[in-house]
DNA sequence: TTGTGACTGAGAATCGCTCTCGCTAGCTTG
DNA sequence: CAAGCTAGCGAGAGCGATTCTCAGTCACAA
């Protein structure tokens, strides 16, 4: 229910930067590269993903740098059983939405529920975290089964 | 909302003996050891938990064996961020219910929400999948944060 | 220009998980 | 019961996504 923090690209870049320096750390051409490919990308990608994007991209630097950008909170890795990991940008940067998640190609999707729906998810969770005494952090709704180009 | 196939524990190795058999395989002492710890567990297990349940088990063999209970519709596997897959019964060994992950130690609880809300989030996924011309199989609804023992 | 500390990328290492293979065990048929 | 067939077993080898190492770079500030 929170305001994406950055709408337009070059906020992006902004905010990106803003939260890394937080932490020392720099804001340097291939974090730049990856953050572009992220948010051109309408979906989650992977490193195979990312490289084949991007060409100059080393892999173990990627690797790197997404693990940098995602302790910085502008990135979140999606772990599915798929061999690969998918990355997409921090939903504070987006918006709140949920996932397709083709079990056969391990495709991603994004997807969101009205609002009413997902309020009522809140109201239900939150009481669920305080009788187990859990402090959560966040949800996580996912559909899983196969996508059209499986068929 | 479908009530569970197996209630005693007797029934339940019933049922997984019959779903191995349907494809030619057995229920042996280890599958059937393993069936025994999830089902007397309240929460899904690692290898390693289980491996340290009943010494008895071979490494190799379990993940062989947790593959094929997998396979053939008695064992679910839950991938999260934590190092380890873990694993329980099948949902319609059980009942439909969802998981508190704690980011912290990767341990996993179980939790239910109301089933009108359970309903009215089948509808609006029923809604999305039609939409996106993707075949769902199952849904997904986690609660990720840190558990009370890791405070 | 120099010093400090972060970054880079090729390759080595890690490690959960899967595969291999010689042997055992369960079931069926005669 | 004996023989044949197939599934299962388990120790260890192998696999592969991800992480780590380390010798050079690069950014930035003094
Ligand atoms: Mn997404
Ligand atoms: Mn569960
Ligand atoms: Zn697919
Ligand atoms: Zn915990």
């Amino acid at each position: 229910m929170v305001a994406p923090v950055a709408n337009r690209t070059t906020d992006l870049h902004d905010v990106a930067s803003t939260r890394l320096r937080a932490r020392d750390q720099r804001y340097t051409r291939g974090r730049r590269a990856i953050i572009d490919l992220l948010a051109r990308a309408n979906a989650p990608l992977s490193i195979p993903q990312l490289l084949e994007r991007d060409r100059s991209l080393a892999q173990s630097s990627t690797y790197r740098n997404l693990a940098v950008l995602e302790g910085a909170g502008v990135v979140h890795r999606i772990v599915s059983s798929d061999e690969f990991s998918r990355y997409e940008l921090a939903e504070d940067l987006t918006e709140h939405h949920h996932h397709l998640i083709c079990s056969s190609c391990g495709d991603v999707r994004d997807f969101t529920v009205p609002s009413a729906l997902e309020g009522e998810l809140d109201r239900a969770l939150g009481r669920v975290a305080g009788d187990h005494g859990f402090a959560a952090d966040h949800h996580r709704l996912d559909l899983v089964g196969t996508c059209a180009t499986c068929a």
